[in-house]
DNA sequence: GTCTATAGTTAGATAGAC
DNA sequence: GTCTATCTAACTATAGAC
């Protein structure tokens, strides 16, 4: 990988991990292996360095609408055609696919954790990390179950109520796990597990 | 409220918006009103003055699980006595009350923002906020579920699970409703109701 | 207990040699 | 594209007058 790149995957785990304001540039080149100095000739600022791995989550986020048909994409007919024959084991397998995926995923996991500590603030880490894994997780989420709903797969339900319930114990397995050890991970699987087969338990048609 | 308090008080509101890192000393004297240099009078450095904060949050909770018997508290008989006649309202309005008590209580809420910024980091505030938002929430909901369906108040069930169901969707609003405005709250509270209301039909006896 | 003044350090960023 | 050297500003903290 080129120099501007490893900056820029040596500063999101530093961000990750200290946040953006604990992290000094010093920190970064050292992690790169370069001088601070050094590290002007690739981007004109700290400020620019996050710019640019936020475009990079951004496009990230894009190729995961495409790969799941998941958030932030549009909601399409297809992605329910895909839950047509929805059984429990296909759901807890794919709800495992997907959480495995931000919790291991080194882009998007790093973004969660970087996300979590800027919430409250203001900026483009914010503003994404929000619309990402609070609107856009449960819009998407109530469009689908409620076309569920109208195909007669699942039970008649409030759709949002049903998609905050299945989501909301993904959210806070994530904010509990993230950036935990492999033991810990396996803890966490067998809790997400638990929670997806008694949902589809109670809301199968 | 004398001077060592309110810089306690202001330092919290800083680090909750702008985390302990983004915030300087200086942030700090200018909001109570003096020099950076007359803080030192007060306290011996800024970490003290996180200590001290940290220290009061401490209190605070204890006050909680004497006041509503949640969570931290030892899980008590008494509790679950609480809970033996439970009704649908009640459960609504005690949820609410709980849940608006985190949101807005002044130290409560601003140490869920410092928390969530710090989650990912090594210290007290971390520590603090892992143990009480994530361990003991689901532990004393996991023992109090668990005497409810001893009680045959609740159908059989695993009582983490049914632990997980309840504090997810409350966890989950909160980290999305967290100093957010007054028109917003609304919203949240007609989430919560609904989440409620859902879980009382699926479980109850 | 507040102030002014300042020490000592580190931050982000630039200049210019190689 | 990396280095050394340096700048300026900001940060935490202390000293000492009032």
């Amino acid at each position: 990988m080129n120099t501007k790149g490893r900056i820029a995957r040596e500063a999101l785990t530093l961000f990750s991990e200290k946040g953006y304001n604990g992290t000094t540039v010093k920190n970064i080149a050292e992690a790169v292996g370069i001088r601070d100095s050094s590290l002007y000739k690739h981007y004109k600022s700290k400020q620019d360095i996050l710019d640019s791995i936020m475009a990079e989550i951004g496009k990230r986020m894009d190729e995961m609408s495409a790969d799941f048909g998941l958030p932030a994409g549009d909601y399409s007919k297809e992605t329910a055609d895909f839950y047509e024959d929805v059984t429990e084991e296909r759901l807890v397998d794919f709800s495992r696919k997907i959480f495995m995926f931000y919790l291991k995923d080194d882009l998007l996991s790093k973004f969660w954790r970087m996300g979590a500590s800027e919430q409250f603030r203001s900026g483009q880490v914010s503003f994404m990390f929000r619309k990402f894994f609070y609107e856009d997780s449960i819009k998407y989420q109530t469009a689908l179950f409620a076309e569920m709903v109208n195909r007669k797969i699942f039970i008649e339900a409030d759709p949002e109520m049903v998609a905050v319930k299945f989501y909301a114990p993904v959210f806070f397995l994530l904010s509990k796990y993230s950036g935990c050890s492999r033991a810990k991970e396996k803890e966490a699987l067998a809790v997400l597990e638990k929670q997806v087969r008694e949902f589809y338990r109670v809301y199968k048609a």
